[in-house]
RNA sequence: GGGCGAUUAGCUCAGCUGGUUAGAGCGCCGUCUUCACACGGCGGAGGUCACUGGUUCGAGUCCAGUAUCGCCCA
């Protein structure tokens, strides 16, 4: 029964066909109501922003290998896809789209602009989930959530209320990172520093009541309009006589207090520093100290404020200049230096950040951070690898309050509202209808949102119902893993962390695999003005699916950026190819339509029918069961991925069936017929092993092959048998092996056509004997030899191409006159280098220490591999000596 | 300034608890279109494992220092 299987590999007609039916079937499905284990993934929503890009498709392939392989040992599984409004940056791209048109967001009304977006998302969304599919992967589509869904609004909300309410969430005036172009705040994080090079401007200012002047150093000029302070370190001698002095400030004639403060570095500049509270973190704090008011120069958009006097409406650059100017007119502009320090700059629009004072709504964040903190230190939440926890804790040690109000129009907009009679503040769950306080309907609601990250905080648990009790939340929280990139372990698994503790009083996820980022095959980091961005899609329409998900996962170092190749992936796709070809020389000469169990393979084992080659391959399989199941269990994807390939093309496909070829292709016999039985069993096994990580050639391939079972996604993950696991066989292939690779060698190194089949004989032991004659068939199959014998003296008179596998020599006979000098020189090479092993082993052999110290079992292998390898120099001597008389 | 990481074949990287003369992919050389696969087979070349010192019977692997590079935080 010839199966008709074409000679290649052609993933796009299998990948979209499978992924419809699995998904039709509900295959992704977690329900729970099944009970047993649970095993559960969020997926790290994707933003609506654009398209996934190569670290998406690492994440997702990571996450899809975990979740094939716990569906497959008989998890509960329940991954949850779905995507994140991103409030700023979404907004961002749809403004800039806008501004295409001619158009600004002002030019609509907050609905209006509002229902834009939302047009937007839907295209947006759906070609993200679209790429997610062609990736493969199996979440549970049936429960895919967006970050501003009815549900997920709702957790938000409860959150919020809930936090005000436990005095955890306030509002006040702080001073916050501005975006003058995004005309929000934004929090620290938010915030990039670039190297700029900038100057350093030396200003005089004149002591009050003296002719005396003091220079302040600053790289920021225009702020002086807003300064309330000079200070000085109290321990700095040189201005102790400072001490209640005021300072004329230049421009504004304003009378200003010197202050004492230790937050002063006397070796920035000349030690005196101005104070400006109204755009300066360090000073807004030391404002606060010394009850200096607070005057704010600078605007929302950047433009200098009536505050600033003659130079009220300049944009802070033009003020810049114009200060600089009028200082210098003044003789109050001492000096300028070259001075390169770093610049903050908007994360999503690299407009630079204003620092400013304005009412904002925050997190109250330390009580939340002390428990997140606690629960990594117990291990309760384990980072993969370990290091990474460092960057967690360094960054919940020095967490300030979170500024969770954004300018926005785009996102959950805050759930509070000011009465218009009273100024009461209405926190609440239900949009209110009156005041809380004086009962006045005349109800304002705030028109900030919140930040993105206040509801993906939530996603762990929002995305599993929360607050309703649902059964869901009840079987699969906490979650099991979550994997993702060391960039966001700040943004995001940390206010899940604070988030998951307080609100479901577990952790959110036990472990935290993080993954690195994809850079392109030169180790940079691939963006758009590189140009060297590689579209998953583009690849996946070149090269299939499995390769490209392969790829990754045999890079997938935890922690480690991944240096993406094309060209290693054109490697992996040939993998894809062999595996298809394996199966299909299978396929092409089965004839048996029922699936093998382990069961029937193991009474075939113990029935002692199966041949070498079948012990040794069964035993391989089982050693590379147990070492994926341990590569896989601590997060070795790319291990796991390593050993599979090898197995499979190396011991499969090199040996395995080159071996059985001559069985399987012969005439039907009962050995034909074992040997298509542990074959369609080996094939099986290794599928399943191979799916999680290349799930569509599998599946093809597993639905062709007698199989039992409706999906191969659903079929049992290999469970190893150390039973089957045999020294022995491996140690007797290794022994075929290294004879047939060295005749091999022989034959291609003195340029024998590979098509002619030559004579041989053999001197070795008789135990030796015993086992060639046993292997033979092997032999003549592999190397191509004709008529065979048994000698103790090599036959005078006839031309030998000689060598030495263990114990056992070879002489091909030729026809023809060899190249003796070619021979030599391979012959002596082989000496050269067993020479230098026997120095190796007789050097450790010779060491006192090593005999006493050593393990015996190392030792012992030591001394056998000393006289193996001894034997082997004398055989090849031997062999030289001949080809020398031949010489002569 | 503080922290983390890297340095292994021409290139990009593995090498887990220290133990036969260090592996993979691509590339390179030779050879073969043999009835699974040229996205292939067979054979081969190529490495003082950044450097210095230490621990150990034994170090690519552990420790210390140096150099170079990268990332994060301030």
């Amino acid at each position: 029964m010839a199966i008709e299987i074409s000679k290649t590999y052609e993933p796009t007609e299998t990948e979209e066909k499978l992924y419809n039916w699995w998904e039709s079937q509900g295959f992704f499905e977690g329900d729970p109501d099944a009970g047993g284990e649970p095993f559960t993934m969020v997926l790290p929503p994707p933003n609506v922003t654009g398209s996934l890009h190569m670290g998406h498709a690492l994440n997702i392939t990571l996450q899809d290998i975990l979740a094939r392989w716990n569906r497959m040992r008989g998890l509960n599984v329940l991954w949850v896809p779905g995507t994140d409004h991103a409030g700023i940056a979404t907004q961002n791209v749809v403004e800039r789209r806008l501004a295409d048109e001619g158009k600004k967001r002002t030019d609509f009304s907050r609905e209006e602009f509002e229902q834009i977006v939302w047009d937007w998302k839907a295209i947006a969304e759906a070609n993200i989930l679209k790429q997610i599919r062609r990736l493969g992967c199996s979440c549970d589509w049936s429960r895919k959530r967006f970050t501003l869904d009815e549900g997920l609004s709702r957790a938000v909300r409860e959150v919020f209320v809930q936090l005000y309410e436990q005095g955890l969430v306030y509002r006040g005036e702080y001073l916050v990172n501005w975006c003058p172009r995004c005309v929000t705040a934004i929090s620290d994080l938010e915030v990039e520093y670039e190297p700029a090079n900038g100057h350093l401007w030396h200003i005089r200012y004149p002591v009050a009541g003296s002719d005396r002047f003091v220079t302040v150093a600053t790289t920021r000029p225009e702020t002086m309009l807003g300064d309330t302070a000079v200070a000085v370190h109290p321990n700095d001698e040189r201005y102790s006589d400072l001490k209640g002095k005021t300072i004329l400030l230049p421009l504004m004639n304003r009378e200003i207090p010197v202050i004492f403060d230790d937050f002063v570095e006397t070796e920035f500049g000349t030690g005196v520093v101005k104070v400006t509270p109204g755009h300066d973190p360090a000073d807004f704090e030391a404002g606060r100290r010394h009850d200096l008011p607070i005057i704010k120069v600078i605007g929302d958009d950047g433009a200098m404020t009536e505050e600033a006097g003659v130079y009220a409406g300049l944009d802070r650059d033009e003020a810049r200049q114009r200060v600089v100017q009028d200082l210098e007119k003044l003789g109050l502009l001492e000096k300028v230096e070259k001075h390169n320090h770093n610049v903050g700059q908007c994360q999503r629009c690299q407009t630079v950040v204003e620092p400013l004072v304005s009412r904002q709504w925050f997190v109250k964040v330390k009580p939340l951070a002390d428990q997140a903190n606690r629960a990594v230190e117990e291990k309760r939440t384990v980072f993969v690898p370990q290091n990474y926890e460092k960057i967690y804790f360094e960054w919940m040690r020095n967490i300030h309050d979170w500024c969770i109000s954004r300018q926005l129009w785009w996102g959950h907009r805050v759930p509070a509202w000011t009465c218009g009679g009273c100024g009461h503040l209405t926190v609440s769950l239900e949009d209110p209808k009156e005041c809380s306080s004086c009962g006045s309907t005349l109800l304002v609601q705030e028109t900030d949102v919140l930040d993105t990250w206040f509801s993906s905080g939530l996603w762990p648990f929002s995305t599993l119902g929360w607050p309703e009790k649902t059964r869901e939340l009840e079987l699969y929280y906490p979650t099991s893993t979550m994997v993702t990139g060391f960039d966001i372990i700040f943004f995001w698994v940390a206010r899940m962390m604070m988030m998951g503790l307080r609100f479901m009083d577990q952790v959110p996820f036990e472990k935290v695999f993080i993954n690195g980022l994809v850079r392109d095959e030169d180790g940079q980091k691939m963006s758009k003005s590189r140009g060297n961005i590689i579209d998953p899609l583009g690849i996946i329409d070149d090269y299939g699916t499995d390769a490209v998900r392969f790829t990754l996962s045999v890079m997938a170092v935890p922690g480690a950026d991944i240096p993406f190749s094309v060209n290693r992936m054109a490697g992996y796709r040939a993998f894809c190819n062999k595996i298809w070809n394996a199966a299909r020389f299978l396929l092409m000469n089965l004839d048996e339509t029922k699936p093998v169990g382990a069961e029937e393979v193991e009474e075939l084992l113990e029935s002692g029918q199966l041949k070498l080659e079948e012990r040794w391959i069964l035993s391989r399989l089982h050693q590379t069961i147990a070492s994926v199941e341990k590569d896989l269990d601590r997060f070795f994807v790319h291990e796991a991925s390593n050993t599979l390939y090898h197995f499979f093309w190396h011991e499969v496909c090199d040996w395995y069936i080159e071996l059985i070829k001559a069985a399987f292709t012969g005439e039907d016999s009962p050995d034909r017929r074992r040997a298509q039985r542990v074959a369609v069993y080996v094939l099986d096994t290794s599928f399943r092993l191979l799916h999680p990580f290349i799930p569509f050639i599998t599946e093809e391939l597993w639905q062709k092959l007698p199989h039992e079972g409706e999906t191969i996604m659903r079929a049992a993950f290999p469970v190893v048998r150390e039973a089957w696991i045999d020294e022995k066989a491996d140690r007797d292939l290794a022994r075929l092996q290294g004879l047939i690779t060295a005749m091999r060698t022989a034959r291609a190194e003195n340029n024998i056509d590979p098509r002619h089949a030559l004579d041989v004989v053999f001197r070795c032991s008789s135990e030796g004997r015993q086992f060639v004659e046993s292997q033979l068939h092997h032999v003549q199959n592999l190397v191509k030899t004709r008529a065979v014998d048994f000698v103790t003296e090599w036959p005078s008179g006839k031309i030998l191409l000689q060598g030495v596998a263990g114990d056992t020599e070879f002489g091909l006979l030729l026809d023809d006159v060899i190249d003796v000098d070619a021979e030599m020189s391979r012959l002596e090479k082989e000496k050269k280098r067993t020479l230098g092993e026997i120095e190796n082993l007789q050097r450790k052999l010779s060491n006192e220490s090593f005999l006493s110290k050593a393990p015996d079992a190392v030792v012992e292998k030591t001394r056998n591999r000393h006289r193996e390898v001894l034997q082997k120099l004398e055989k090849i001597e031997d062999q030289l000596k001949v080809l020398v008389s031949a010489k002569g």
